[in-house]
DNA sequence: CCTACCGATCGGTAGG
DNA sequence: CCTACCGATCGGTAGG
């Protein structure tokens, strides 16, 4: 869909995506993006109340979506490590399809005021604590070796969020490609 | 060593490594580093030129600290896979002795100015390259398994360089408890 | 969607 | 290290 044919409202959240991403929300100015947009900054507050109405926009339409990719994983009721393997591979095409919005998602939601920042932890928690379970599910099914469940979750989530950084859409590996990697090398590991 | 007894440039550094931290580089104004310090924005002027002075200062002397540790690793003339593994340990230790630095090295360097965000650009691919070819030499002496060298290295600076964000000085685990762990993972993987 | 504008705040300078 | 101040820019509002 052409930026041109989206109405007012979601062309800004678009337009802020792309400079959120390449200033910084604080770095950002509302003139910013009105002029990316060819018109005046007051003529935006006809659409949105204020700047970081933008921000929690994009911030929890990213949060869903996550959520929705993981809820349908969850549903299978397949083995811990199929589980595994489902869940980083939607997580990574989460993050592949909205390489703006990824990196606001990860670094800027720190400058969310203070009800939205705090439904934003509460949802980023959860999130984190279903592949803590899952992680612990195949521990317990004798899948996966005795770790510390925190850091290796940990370590699955950085893994996976630093990739917004170096994925090239047009690179040899699809998106399911890279997950699928990622699962091999944090199951198997580096060692022959 | 307690923050009265630093020179002023010093105490100026390292109140604004816990600003940038905590509210990012743009964020942060003079004055707020000013008032931390009980003194008069204006008079921050008197030991620095800029406000991208104190962020390039931050920045380079962390990159160097890194260096440091590396070069020793290297000196060693070790096999690729005890290597990686004290390539790992240092990199965990500079992080965790630099828990206001590192977040600002990592996610702030983008606002310096034209030629010291280019030399710092070239110094942390020089980083990188240096342990892409410890992996590379892993693989070469059939340590490691043939995998995509690029992914493999990123992988594991994104394992490592997100812990500043939930290290905790005073948790279970030692820096180099955690380097260790980090490096069993990296190299066995979850699986049983 | 525009013009006109507000109070607040910014990085930085002059001069002592 | 301070007072006094500069021009620029910020998010946002009033009124059309």
């Amino acid at each position: 869909m052409a930026i041109v044919t989206l109405k007012r409202k979601d062309q800004i959240t678009l337009v802020a995506q792309s400079l959120f991403k390449k200033k910084g929300y604080q770095a950002t100015s509302m003139r910013d993006i009105a002029e990316e947009l060819g018109i005046q900054a007051s003529s935006i507050y006809s659409h949105i109340k204020s700047k970081d109405e933008i921000l929690a926009n994009i911030c929890f339409s990213l949060a869903d979506e996550f959520f929705d990719t993981l809820d349908e994983v969850q549903q299978l009721g397949v083995f811990p490590d199929e589980r595994l393997r489902l869940a980083i591979i939607s997580h990574v095409q989460v993050i592949t399809g909205n390489l703006n919005a990824a990196p606001v998602f990860l670094h800027e939601w720190q400058y969310l005021k203070k009800p939205a920042i705090n439904r934003f932890i509460g949802l980023r928690n959860k999130y984190e604590q279903i592949f803590q379970e899952i992680i612990q599910d195949g521990i317990d099914k004798q899948v996966f070796k005795e770790m510390d469940v925190h850091l290796v979750t940990l370590m699955i989530f950085s893994s996976m969020n630093w990739l917004y950084d170096w994925y090239k859409p047009n690179g040899k590996l699809s998106p399911e490609e890279i997950g699928e990697n990622l699962y091999v090398l944090i199951l198997n590991g580096l060692m022959k």
